[in-house]
DNA sequence: GCTCAAAATTTCAAGCTTGAAATTGTGGGC
DNA sequence: GCCCACAATTTCAAGCTTGAAATTTTGAGC
């Protein structure tokens, strides 16, 4: 008690911010292990797959940052990968000669339903202390900090 | 309200996992950004810089890597580009001759006390819209969530 | 219809990150 | 004192990630 008082809310924020970086990292880190060990697969690999699981049509390529917050030459080279594997199929637009969709294949499709439920199980194990309640204010929160994050 | 109670937990849990994420990699991004733009360094270099100034006397390199959550390659190929800028120090450990000890130079001291301020305050910009009641409570549920994270 | 700023993508070099293997050293049990 | 399981570190290849530069294409304004 007396130690949060005298820590002034800038302390305070830092330590959050630290706390934060672990707990994404512990998460990362054994969600990494998960899909290494029992998939062989990684993680960009299956975001990347998840993301087209989601967008059943195809995206294009910079949609495909924007929805994994990643740089566009990262898109590029693990939509690569994925592409020589065969879970993933390029297709030129017929409207935008520039844009590119990107889509699972049927094996790609096939290997990502084959993931799903088990990764899901995962993750709840990571969130497994949680109530409900829990995870609504942990929610509104989160949106509360993305709020005007222009600085 | 309708849309939550036909959420099953586990769906919402892998929301959540989702949030965080996108939580986590935008304010990462925003302070690489302000790393880089401002003070012509990186994430990675200043993690560890930050925690050879928390612990002055030096650490060696598998406490570094604990302390990081990063493999301990990964902090010998950090440790390796800043000794190689003269910002940190290894010296061999005397009484155990497999452990080194990593500590900042006079330099990499003052590089980092010209930066932590600004840090500070970039930091303080990615929480502040969350009242020092919001941090207790993401606090209690970020121990809660590592409580038993064995599985 | 030209021009040109801006968009979509790829390419590239540099740095980051991991996990596994190799190296070296330690200390307990015998 | 020897053995050996284990610990601390580095090395390595592969993959990830970024940001900037290069390429191609678009479309708005003239």
């Amino acid at each position: 008690m007396s130690e949060v008082m005298s820590d002034p809310l800038s302390k305070r924020r830092l330590k959050m911010w630290i706390r934060l970086l672990g707990v994404s990292r512990a998460a990362e880190s054994r969600l990494r292990e998960f899909l290494r060990v029992n998939h062989q697969t990684t993680l960009p690999r299956f975001d990347v797959m998840a993301a087209l699981h989601r967008r059943r049509d195809g995206v294009t390529m910079s949609e495909l940052s924007r929805m994994l917050l990643v740089s566009n030459g990262n898109a590029t080279a693990v939509v690569d990968r994925l592409e020589a594997e065969k879970l993933v199929r390029r297709t030129a637009s017929e409207t935008d000669r520039r844009a590119v969709f990107v889509a699972l294949t049927a094996a790609g499709l096939r290997q990502f339903e084959g993931l799903a439920e088990a990764h899901e199980r995962e993750v709840n194990g990571l969130f497994d202390k949680l109530s409900g309640a829990d995870l609504e204010t942990l929610t509104t929160l989160f949106k509360r900090m993305g709020k005007g994050d222009r600085a």
